[in-house]
DNA sequence: ATATTATTTTAACAAATATTAAAATATTTT
DNA sequence: AAAATATTTTAATATTTGTTAAAATAATAT
C-alpha cells in the first residue's frame, strides 16, 4: 500500500496549480501551446475553437503566467507564451485514462 | 508531435473534474481513500489533516460523488466512500512530477 | 417511543472568480 | 508625430464557490 502523505503546504499548491487549469479555455491554451515552442497571443487566438475575447485571453494567459504555468517574452508588439514544465501535460494522459471523463 | 484535439465538451468534462478536486481538503481526501478499499465520514474526518467540520466534509464529499469521483454506500448509520475510478490518483505523481509544486 | 449517533441538507452570508467592455500602454509603421 | 497593431489593465458587474451554523433525516440502541 502505498503511503503518499502530502504537507498541508503541497496540497494547497497542488489545489492551485489544478484550480489555475481547471478551465476549457485553460485547458485548450495548454493543448495549443502544447504544439510549439511558443506562440503569440493573437495566434493563440486563432488556433482556440472555444470562442473567446482577446481580452478574457490576456486574463488567462496572465493567471497561468502569475502561477507558474506558463511563461512569457515579448518581441516587438508580440508576447510569446510558452509552457513552464511540460510535466504539466501529463494531466491530459492521466484525465483520458478516467472513466470519468 | 502529438497531436491532442479534445473536443471542447470533452475540455469542459475535463475541466469539471479538476475543478471539483482542485481544493486541499478535497485532495487530502483521495490521498486517504487511496489506502482504504472505503471508508465511513467519521473515519474520514479522523484521518484530515486539514482541520475541517463535520458538515464542510460532508459538502465536499457529496461533490465529489455527484461529479462521479466518488462513490458511496450506506451500512447502518455510516456512509462509506470509495473512490469511483482509482486512474484519477495519478494526478497525485503527475503533478509531484511538475517543478511547479 | 425516546435518545443517541452519523450524516446530510438548508439557508444565509462571505469570498473568490469569471466576464465584459472600455481605456491604457507599448511598439512599429507611415 | 500620428496611426495602426498587439496586448494588457482597469473597473464594474455577474456568477460561482466556500463557509458556517442550525435544523433535518435516518438508523440504531435504550
Amino acid at each position: 500500500m502505498i503511503k503518499r502523505k502530502l504537507s498541508a503546504n503541497k496540497l494547497k499548491k497542488v489545489a492551485n496549480i489544478l484550480k489555475t487549469i481547471s478551465h476549457p479555455v485553460k485547458l485548450e491554451i495548454l493543448e495549443i501551446l502544447e504544439q510549439y515552442i511558443k506562440l503569440d497571443v493573437s495566434t493563440i487566438l486563432e488556433k482556440l475553437k472555444i470562442k473567446c475575447e482577446i481580452s478574457m485571453l490576456s486574463h488567462h494567459l496572465s493567471k497561468m503566467k502569475d502561477n507558474g504555468i506558463l511563461i512569457s517574452d515579448k518581441k516587438g508588439k508580440q508576447v510569446f507564451y510558452s509552457i513552464a514544465d511540460r510535466n504539466i501535460l501529463k494531466i491530459f494522459e492521466c484525465m483520458e485514462n478516467c472513466k470519468l471523463v
